[in-house]
Parts: structure tokens; sequence; C-alpha cells
DNA sequence: AATCCATTGCGTTAAACTGACACAATCTAA
DNA sequence: TTAGATTGTGTCAGTTTAACGCAATGGATT
């Protein structure tokens, strides 16, 4: 059906040698949040064989620590480095990925899938989500020649996602909203100046609900994370906010700590 | 040096079948709580080889699901089926396992290791933790005849403990502690029937720090996940204390829902 | 058998926190 | 200049928390 097309390098190294590279069985996928115009967003990849969405992910090099392989994964993906990268959860039905799509790749290109190739065996998959500065990412292609696209929370449930990615990425919002509960969030996903109304706005879409404007701040301001910068963002048709940022050394506390002992 | 022993069948499938039946480069650990007389314990496995402690833990069957994976060995080294269980972290360091010991196990049956065998791989480990209830536990031995052995969790402090076993149960009582916040805890390491202060030296000892007892039983309470039984605890030295048990409906919602809304 | 004493059951109080809401100040657009 | 939406600051009642008081209890002591 579909001719025959040039194998790129990166991909021919990746279905040859990925075999000798990676650790067998056990992959890596990356939930990444961003936040732009008051929505929290997430950056899929448009499967261009599928016609559906996946999560990137990558595999662990045979010498490389997991968390490692996760940071270089989101590095190539995102060219970002000061990214919040958390593991929440392994994934390890046993056929939770239709390798279909793997063989697809093989025809496209001529050739066909060994029966035994590592590629279409069992994956167990490492979940992480990223917390990552919007306004600094420049979106990049990967080597499948696929489309990254930022996509809003609401959106990505009317969209075609790939394998158990759905699942995935549910699960990775329920982690970041119990985290939300007992750890500081917003330092890797805000710009480095914001104002209150725009954190307020994160918080309410990850726990999906509206909060007083003025319990928020109190709340928020008790935590002692943030700085008060002597600056509005004027240009807003309304009274100008005052701009923050993070406190890092306290923020950097927090984020050990805790924000509440409870008991 | 050491005289060539014979091989139990159980272990010969393990080191020669292994291969096949298992998933490759990944393995489960399991750090087992249970609480008895007034102490949380951990069940742990004397290898007599290292003349270290170890987790007890095992491998993914070639289709299984990697939770199930957890659940059948917790049965096969505890009997217990009614069981907490639940996956905390992984664990992938490149140099994380001293895989001399199998080297050692081969010789001991007179034969040596092969240079690619499966099990001299590297391992990612998935850590789960288990809660189970120490008064309805009867310690077995495992294939490896090594001796499993109940440790208070201070004395673990001091017992010399195999490759990064020690990191794992110090990640597992964290995510334990974690936990208390914001879920109920208990059911799964009381015996049916309990007094409020045996509850609280549970909380205690996880928390590791004094609570006050009557601010603890008010707080206990108010979550409405226990049911006053209308008989005491005699023989005690002092009053005789109400027993309790845990309101399994109400304790399963609690499970789902959380303790707290928090925000 | 009377008394002792650590422990338990139940309760109080002040301080801190939370949720809901009031009101004046401010900024742009009309 | 004014209108209208939004922000900064504050209040208040209800709830939760931490710290502590005191009488009742049940076995141990004498």
């Amino acid at each position: 059906m579909s001719k025959s097309l040039a194998l790129p390098a990166s991909l021919k190294q990746l279905l040859v040698k990925g075999n000798e590279m990676f650790l067998h069985s056990i992959s890596i996928d990356c939930v990444i949040f961003g936040f732009h115009e008051n929505t929290l967003k997430l950056l899929l990849l448009d499967s261009a064989k599928s016609n559906k969405w996946t999560l990137p992910g990558g595999f662990v090099l045979k010498s490389e620590d997991i968390n490692d392989a996760a940071y270089r994964i989101l590095l190539e993906r995102t060219g970002l480095k000061d990214i919040y990268l958390k593991q929440f959860d392994v994934f390890g039905q046993p056929n939770r990925i239709d390798v279909s799509v793997h063989k697809t790749t093989f025809e496209q290109y001529g050739s066909k899938i060994p029966k035994d190739h590592w590629l279409i065996q069992r994956f167990v998959s490492v979940g992480y989500f990223a917390l990552i500065d919007y306004t600094n990412y420049a979106i990049q292609n990967d080597i499948m020649n696929s489309v990254y696209a930022w996509k809003g929370i609401e959106q990505v449930k009317n969209l075609p996602i790939d394998h158990d990615h759905g699942a995935i990425i549910q699960k990775a919002l329920e982690s970041l909203r119990t985290q939300l509960a007992y750890l500081p969030i917003g330092k890797n996903l805000m710009p480095k100046k914001f104002t209150m109304p725009e954190l307020q706005k994160l918080y309410e879409t990850i726990l999906n609900k509206p909060l007083d404007r003025r319990n928020f701040q109190r709340k928020i301001l008790g935590f002692g994370i943030l700085n008060k910068l002597n600056e509005t963002r004027k240009g807003g048709a309304h009274k100008a906010p005052f701009l923050y940022s993070f406190n890092d050394k306290k923020y950097q506390k927090a984020l050990k700590e805790g924000l509440y002992g409870s008991w």
C-alpha cells in the first residue's frame, strides 16, 4: 500500500540498535504540564500513524539511572533543564500497549519487523509528571517527525489517546492534585513574575474548583514562599494587580518539609 | 572451598527457567510492615550468604500485571491475601545491586554462572509497601531456605542491610508517613479489636513523635471510621480501656475519598 | 480489705484557622 | 469624566487545634 520511505538515521538507530542500548521491558512516559493563558496544558505528540495522541516517552540506557533517563528524555524533547520531575506511578498491565504501531513503522520503511524485536515486547512503563514554564519553552519535533502540541486539559478529554495514555494522564493529574495539598507548586509552572489571580487560576484548574480570592491570598501568603514585588501588571482593563515571585530558599525548604505538619 | 550442594528444585527452576518466565530488568521489592507489642515491625529475610538482611522480593511473569505480581509474591511469602499493598517508588540506579551474591549461589551448587545470565543483569526495582496483621501471620521460609524474621523499626537501623534495601525501607516509611496525613491506616495493621492507646501507639511510631492522648482520640473518632465496642480490655494493671474495631464501610470510603478535602 | 497509683474517659479554654462576605481603591474603555 | 470590573484590605462567626484539668477505674500494694 504505502510506498517505501527513506529511514531517518536517528529512527534507524532506535529500531536496530535500541536492542543493545536500552533496558528491555522498561519504558518511561512523561506527562508534561504547562500553564498558559490561565489554562493548564499538556504537551502531547501527534502520532501520525495511529491518528491518536501520545505521551512523549523513551527508554532507559543500559547503565543509566532511571531518573536521569527521565531528565534526559525531557531535555531531548523540550530543551529544558530546570524542570520539576516526579515519578508518580508504574503502569504494568500486560496488554497496555498496542504494538501494531511499530509493525506499521517498519512496513512504512519497507522492512518487516522481526518477531522477537525488542520494541514489540511487553513494556512496563514508569510514569513521570513534569512541570515546566510554558513561556520558556519552544516546541520541537521528535525523531519520528511527529508533531508536538500543547493541549488544554479540558480539550484532552475529547481527544483520541493512544494505548493507556489516557489513564496515565488521569493518574498524573490526581497525583498533582494530591501534591498540591501538602507541597508548594507553581515555581516550575509560572513565569518568574506573576500576579495573585494568575497563581489562583493555576490552583483552580488543578483542583478543578473555584476558590475564594481573598482566602486564597491569605493562605498562600501564609506559606511564606512568595516575594511581593514593587511592581504591578498594568495593561489589563482593571485595577493593576501586584506582581509576585517565588522565594527560592523558602520554596525549596517547603518542598522538603511540606507545607503542613498535620499530625 | 565450599563443597557442592544439591540444588533444590524450586531454586533450580528460578535460576534456569527464570530467563524465559520473567520480565527482564524488572524486579519487585516488598517492605512489609506489621505491628506487635506496640512496635512497628518489618518482615526481613536473612540472606545467609551475605550475612545481611534483605527485603522479600521477586519477579514479574511474562504476561502478568505488575500489581498482580506483587500480590502473588506477598501471598507466596506470607500466605496472606487480605493485604494492603501500595506501589510507592521505583529504584533505578544502575549499580544498586551487588550481583556477586548470585555468583556465590551458583558456585555453592557447583556450577559457574553464565556471563550473560539474566539474574546478574541490572534490575530496576519497583517498591511496594504492605501492611499486614501481625497476629494473623505465620512465618514461612523461602525457596532459598533463608530465614524470615520480624524486626522492630528501631532495630533495623542497626542491622546490616543488603544492597540499597536500607534506602528502600527509608522511602517506604516516608511514604507511609505521608499517607497517614490523608488516608486512614490501621485496618490492615491492627488486630480486629484494639484499644485506643494501641492505635495511638501505631500512629506515634509511624510519625515518630508523641501525640496527646485526648486530642488523638477526638481526632480519630472524628473521622468516623471506628466502632466503639461494648467491651473493655481487662488484665492491664490500670483502668480497662474500651475496645474498638474499624467500620469497614466507612473505612473503605475514607480510603477512596481521603480524610480531608484540604483546599 | 483499704489504699495507692498509673491510666482512661470526658471535658474546658484560649489561640489559630477557615469560609463567607463588605467596602474602598484603581485602572482602562467608553 | 464616568462606568464597570477587578484588586487590596479587612471583618466576623464558626470550626479546629493544642494544651491541660479532673474524676473514675482496675489491678497492685500493704
